[in-house]
DNA sequence: ATGTAATTTGAATCGGCGTTCAGGGAACCC
DNA sequence: GGGTTCCCTGAACGCCGATTCAAATTACAT
């Protein structure tokens, strides 16, 4: 309770995280300005101290994750030497955590009609699909891979994750999450005319 | 402006059809009952009249759309016989009006808080799954198709599509709708091992 | 004509929530 | 140890928007 318990560079990312955990529960759309303060375990008029209206405060916390998921996303890939082997890497690392992918739909829905949230889910997803495009054309290149436009393959693997992630995140019972990742690693191998390694989990095949 | 203008069959498809119009404009955070009832020239209590609530109009508002689109779908699709045909039908079907997916999005959005709602959207996306792998089963079972699990084939190119027509309608300078159309063509091509007959559109190549 | 039911309205109510305001306590500097 | 700055609080303000209500207007039956 101290009263200069941190600076800016501790209070602003704990409001933005406790804003995105409220996010997820309630929806942008039913997060209020106390939920959120009460998360901090601070008043309302405090985290309007630190952010300028409840708008900016939810825009920014809407996309404060990217960066975390990349590292992670960076993190395991890069663990892994061959195409096939990244590209599991890469699927496993974007299908484990469906919960996650809530707060996407969020940002989607709000970013229809926000300019800055919709550049901002433009910026990031123009750096996926990059990196995925990327391990296709060493695939390719390799000869790992059959021939395939990279960049129309890479958009494809990008948007099946989301379509299938999004059903995740909705629970519908034919999309559970080992279903999903399955799913993706077979049409990936489709779309690439490749046979993929197993990865960690190893796909069921007895 | 007569009192009497019609009965139910008449102003509540009237009412959720203006209520479907502001959610697309103004989603549904931003949608008020005052605008549903300026659009339709009356005023709000007379929408709570016909509803019991705001609640409850915008979520029948949400689901208003889809058996228009299945009409559609039908019609389109059972103009072909073939199965490759049948199958460029329904995804030309499906990924020619992107605009209308901003309601989708809202859709799935709600749905996540919203049990309901979430059930309506899971019937209506088996449904969908169903109707492509039909399709799938036919064409695997006359050999146009190579083998494939006709569910997970629906399943992959039914998330392909929805992915794909997320980006479109944020207006993603990469994901145009032709290039929409295009991806989803060339990559069911390679999920069903099958070349796929050019639709209506005709793809490009020179 | 007149009574009755259906539909709509203007005005009022009511609660909720973002935001503002006027301080107040703690750390830091001198 | 006094001033200054930073961070925060309780209370109050003000607005917006859903909902309610009583009354009005119309259609229809008789």
């Amino acid at each position: 309770m101290s009263p200069r318990p941190s600076i800016d560079h501790i209070r602003r990312p704990q409001i933005l995280a406790a804003a995105a955990e409220v996010i997820v529960e309630r929806g942008v759309a039913g997060t209020r300005i106390a939920d959120v303060a009460e998360r901090c375990g601070v008043s309302p008029p405090a985290l309007l101290y630190w952010f300028d209206s409840k708008e900016q405060l939810l825009a920014e916390a809407l996309t404060v994750d990217d960066d975390r998921f990349y590292e992670e996303l960076e993190a395991r890939v890069d663990g892994a030497a061959a195409p096939g082997e990244r590209m599991v890497a890469l699927i496993e690392t974007a299908t484990e955590s469906a919960d996650d992918f809530a707060l996407w739909m969020e940002l989607w829905t709000w970013a229809l009609r926000d300019a800055d949230l919709r550049a901002a889910r433009e910026r990031f997803d123009a750096r996926w699909r990059a990196a995925i495009e990327a391990i296709v054309i060493d695939g390719v290149a390799t000869g790992e891979f059959g021939a395939a436009d990279p960049a129309q393959a890479a958009l494809a693997i990008a948007a099946l994750i989301d379509g299938l992630s999004a059903q995740a995140a909705l629970g519908d019972p034919e999309v559970t999450n080992p279903r999903l990742t399955e799913t993706v690693l077979a049409s990936a191998e489709r779309l690439l005319g490749a046979e993929l390694p197993a990865g960690a989990g190893g796909r069921a095949s007895p």
